[in-house]
DNA sequence: GACGATTTAGACAAGACTGTCTAAATTTGT
DNA sequence: ACAAATTTAGACAGTCTTGTCTAAATCGTC
């Protein structure tokens, strides 16, 4: 939107830099103390910045509660789809694999500090911002989860699994390999690495009970057999 | 609880019906505003009541806080254990009796007002008290999950599950049963019955692909067959 | 009806916060 | 080095909130 010939003359340099150091300033402030607590002379001190820096950027505390939202919603995704093009389509060890696939999303997306504060931020004040967070849903789950179901669908149709609606596989795989990390999550706490690995290890494990091939190699039977057990 | 012989003469009556109205409105305004946003004096105003007696039951907005959690948490517990008793130790139809479980557990403790209340108020505030979430997480997860696990177990020694860790499959149970709420959870929303129905049935059926016996009917076959697989 | 305890309404002081304003200091591009 | 834009520190009014206090009203019980 700034356009210019000459590089951006307007914001010089320490311009943006400013506004993305209060932005992160701020999503901390907004995490610990929510909303309402939030102090925006404590948000400039923390961005090393002057509380009227603070106010010529954003203009208002909504304002800025708004565009923190939005940058991290940006950030997230960005991480998300990055990881998602490492999904494994041609897989050597499907576990392997998609253990590889599930740690990676987790600590690039979804424990890293911007997703950790993204969650926060839509558990705490989400029922406060419709529009926003209506915004978020779309991008976020509504944009990812078909993308990796997708990817899901398409190793079914190679043969590696046996899906009857991939759109709740992929729902399902979070679930599983998330399931050992819920209360860390619900604290607001970031689980260790070997957590992640654990869980993720243990989630894939079953998730292959449930939809990989049998050791059978011919076998192409449908999953009628526990229909009406 | 409440003897009636002489009863208890101090708080005749009204006095404990005004402390619950009390708690509950907190409890909703705690949810909507967060600690530093609620005002005592909507509280107040919201259980019908005046300021002033809310200081006098609670005395401070900390303590109030405070006993609006351990509220929230002994009546969620109330409800899980009895939730826990009904599971289907000799099933019938495993699949059935498993979805109606999930169900349950989902309606009467993880969806209902009071559960919503406190997942939220945990979410938002649990770091600033550590100790009274640190009791949360030994009263809630640490005892119902092991009770569940044991349930289990136990139906995995009377030959309806093939089961490695207990302890796994039921965080992985809740997983998968949830799986498809969790956006709706994120946002504070509640899942309506349907949707919990299906959540639970889709999340039993892949539960069951993973850890349920196999349709050889007389097999009572321990749980070594899949130990290194 | 009377008595003791509880509740109520309102005033109140003390403190905190937001958002604005101003003048000085600093940075940036030329 | 100059000029324009940006940043800074501090003061400021206005509003809101908490927690206390007091005197009147209400409730429950005998």
């Amino acid at each position: 939107m700034r356009a210019s010939v000459s590089p951006d003359t307007f914001p010089p340099r320490g311009h943006e830099a400013k506004r993305l150091s209060i932005i992160d300033a701020a999503a901390g402030v907004f995490c610990r103390e929510g909303f309402a607590g939030a102090n925006i002379d404590l948000i400039a001190a923390e961005a090393g910045v002057s509380r009227q820096t603070v106010y010529n950027h954003h203009g208002d505390k909504e304002k800025l509660f708004m565009a923190v939202v939005r940058d991290l919603t940006d950030r997230c995704n960005v991480g998300i789809f990055a990881t998602i093009a490492t999904f494994p389509d041609q897989p050597g060890d499907l576990e392997a694999d998609l253990i590889g696939f599930a740690v990676r999303l987790n600590q690039n997306c979804i424990c890293n500090r911007d997703g950790k504060f993204l969650r926060k931020l839509i558990q705490t004040e989400g029922e406060r911002y419709p529009e926003l967070f209506a915004e978020w849903r779309e991008q976020g789950p509504g944009t990812t989860l078909p993308a990796i179901a997708a990817r899901f669908a398409r190793l079914a149709y190679g043969g590696y699994l046996t899906i009857d609606d991939p759109d709740v596989a992929a729902r399902q795989f979070f679930g599983l390999v998330n399931a050992e990390l819920q209360t860390t999550f619900m604290l607001g706490g970031t689980p260790r690495e070997d957590e992640v690995v654990r869980s993720a290890t243990n989630g894939v494990r079953t998730f292959l009970r449930a939809f990989g091939k049998r050791p059978s190699p011919g076998s192409v039977k449908k999953h009628t057999a526990l229909a009406n057990a």
